[in-house]
Order: structure tokens, then sequence, then C-alpha cells
DNA sequence: TCAATTTGACCAGA
DNA sequence: TCTGGTCAAATTGA
């Protein structure tokens, strides 16, 4: 069993070295725009196909691990907690645990910082998309400042269990750090982004106000640059919740975030929501260019002797390490946009650090 | 009236 | 035993 095991670890690693391979030629052909449009379409393709065939393989090693292991430690479905421990997000173990303890330590959780631009409101740039409802407030030993708990407003209708907590900095008041733990299983998460994939489309260039409207009053656009994919993909991402974490971190430096203009609209290219919800990371829009997506984001970690991290120091220290944009090749994704058909949405120019991912 | 928020109490992990 | 996370009754607001 185990020698199986490790034989299917060493197909998918080979795999994805297939797709990181694919992944750096068009990196490299993109800057020198030696390839055709279309060669570039058809290595993209190749990529996607790769990393699709990766995860029909993980559903199958995650078949092998239920069996083998009998309680799922190396299931695909493990994720990184608070403790730098692999847990497993299995919803119908985590029900049973909660019947048993108030607590749930075993969520999967990742944090962001988000800091309140002057004249933004708390309320619109701690918006993340989906609906919360505060349950509770703590104050923190050492912390000056309370900490607030949400969770998700369906949590009741559709036992939805993604939570989270909103920390104010103590270095900086105008900083929040917000916990999200557990994924969102209610309908809001795949609404918002195909609504936020919507509209990239069809709102480019309207205000957030617009937008809100659009919306209804509960489910507001974050004010922080949205990442849309369009809804195929969506489909895609949903499917790799339940695989294994294959991808090593990869940052894209996001365009004068922060600043308050109107082009901040067309800089959104993925939804906040599916960040929450599918990528399990953390980024930094007003203290750093650079968005940082952790491994976790596209399902989660063990089994595969990758290393994995999803800490709230190690999201930091990618945070943190920004690379000026003036550096960082300009990719128009417009382009792109061509291959992807409704697949992806890239409405808009942005610049991609690949250095660190094709590294 | 209903939904959201507040707040003190309770519970379990460390 | 301390502390963080959650519950649930009370309160507030639309």
């Amino acid at each position: 069993m185990e020698g199986n095991l490790k034989l299917e670890q060493v197909d998918l690693m080979s795999d994805l070295m297939e797709g990181k391979e694919l992944a750096k030629e068009l990196y490299d052909n993109m800057l020198s725009s030696s390839l055709s449009l279309e060669t570039k379409g058809v290595l993209l393709e190749k990529i996607l196909l790769t990393y699709e065939k990766v995860f029909t393989k993980l559903g199958n090693v995650g078949e092998t691990n239920k069996i083998t292991n009998g309680n799922m430690v190396d299931s695909p479905c493990s994720f990184t907690n608070d403790s730098n421990k692999s847990e497993v997000l299995d919803l119908d173990q985590d029900v049973k645990h909660k019947n048993v303890s108030k607590k749930r330590k075993t969520m999967c959780s990742w944090t962001k910082k988000v800091k309140v631009c002057s004249g933004t409101t708390l309320e619109v740039s701690l918006n993340d998309g989906c609906s919360w409802r505060k349950y509770g407030q703590k104050d923190i030993l050492g912390a000056k400042f309370p900490r607030g708990y949400y969770r998700c407003t369906h949590r009741h209708a559709q036992g939805c269990l993604a939570t989270k907590q909103v920390q104010k900095s103590d270095e900086d008041p105008t900083t929040y750090e917000i916990t999200y733990k557990g994924r969102h299983t209610c309908n809001q998460a795949s609404h918002v982004n195909k609504a936020c994939s919507l509209e990239s489309k069809i709102c480019l260039g309207e205000n957030k106000h617009q937008k809100n409207e659009a919306q209804g009053k509960k489910i507001e656009q974050p004010q922080e640059t949205m990442f849309t994919f369009g809804s195929e993909l969506e489909v895609k991402e949903e499917d790799l919740e339940t695989k294994k974490d294959i991808f090593p971190s990869f940052c894209f430096p996001s365009p004068s975030i922060g600043t308050e203009n109107e082009n901040n609209d067309n800089n959104n290219i993925f939804s906040d929501t599916m960040i929450e919800n599918h990528f399990l990371g953390s980024f930094s829009p007003s203290e750093s260019n650079i968005f940082c997506f952790s491994p976790c984001q596209f399902g989660s970690s063990s089994g595969l002797g990758l290393s994995v991290q999803t800490s709230e120091s190690d999201i930091t220290d990618i945070v943190s390490a920004t690379t000026p944009t003036s550096n960082s090749p300009i990719v128009n994704l417009d382009e792109l946009d061509l291959f992807f058909d409704n697949n992806v949405d890239f409405d808009t120019d942005f610049l991609i650090n690949t250095s660190e991912f094709f590294s």
C-alpha cells in the first residue's frame, strides 16, 4: 500500500514538474514575445491539462488514503491550521467534533491584513463579499483591542461553518487582521464569485456603489483588488478544494492598490470571495503591492512530500517580500483571455511576478 | 416584529 | 488554571 502511494506521489510530482516547465516556457516566451499568440494558447492549454491530470490522480490518491489510513489523516483534504499541523477538513468529522467541542481547532485557517484607508469606512474595508454575523467579541490577552468573532449568516440555513475573526492590529490601529476559518459551504460563495465575474465584464469602470446596489446591501464588493475567474474555472476550483496542495506559493504584485481611484475596479481580477473560499491565502493590498496565495489555495497538503506552508508567519514573510513592480514583467492578459475563453476573466493588464513560482 | 449585535457565561484545549 | 472560542439571552435598530 505504502509503496503504491510513493509511486503515485512520484507520478504526481512528475506531472507537476511538467506543468511547471510548461508554465516556465510560457513565462519566458511571454517576455520575449517570440511565440505567437496561438502557441502561447497551446502552452496554456497544456498547463491546464497537466494540472487537471494531477487533480484527477489526486482524487485516486485520496481514495487510497481513505482506505489505508481509515482516519484520513493523509487524505487530499488536509489543510494547515494555526498550529502548523496537517489537519483534515472533513466536514462530517467537523460537525461531529463540533458536537463535542465548542472550539474548532481543526479548521483550516488563513489570515489577511486589511488596512482601512482614510475616507473608507471600516465596514467597506472589511467587507469581503460574504455576509457575516457577529457572534462574539473577546478581549485577547496581550492585545490592545478586542477580537470580533463572525460566522457565516447562512450557518443555520445552510450549515455553512465558515467563520472569521477580526482583530485590530496593536501596532497599526488602521490595520485589521482577519483570520478566516473553514470554508463557505453555502451558496453565497459561488454566487458572489459568479456575480463578480459577470460584473467584471459588464461593470468595468463603474463605481463601487453601483456594484453594491447590483449585489444587494449585504453582499458588497470588497474594496481590495479582486480576482475574478469565470464560471468554468470556478467549478474546477471547487473540485480542487478536495485535492491536495500542490502548487508552490506564487505572487501577483498588484498595480497601485491602496489608492482609492476608480481604476481599482478595473484592477479587480479575482474575487475576494474566491480568495477566501478557494485560495486559502493571504494578501495585504494596502501594505504591499503583492498578492500571495499559499499553496493551500489549491487544495490541501500532505501526502505529496511537498513543503506546504500556510501559517500566518509564512504568509507574512511572503507578503513582505515585495518585488518592485518596475522589475516585474508586464503581461497583457487581454491576450490570454482569448485562450481562456470563458474560463478565466482577466479584464485588465496586470503585473505578474512569477519569479518565485518558476524559481 | 425580526434580524443583527452585544455581552456575560460556559466549555474545552493547552 | 488560564485563555480562546462559542453559546445564548438581552438589547438594539430598521
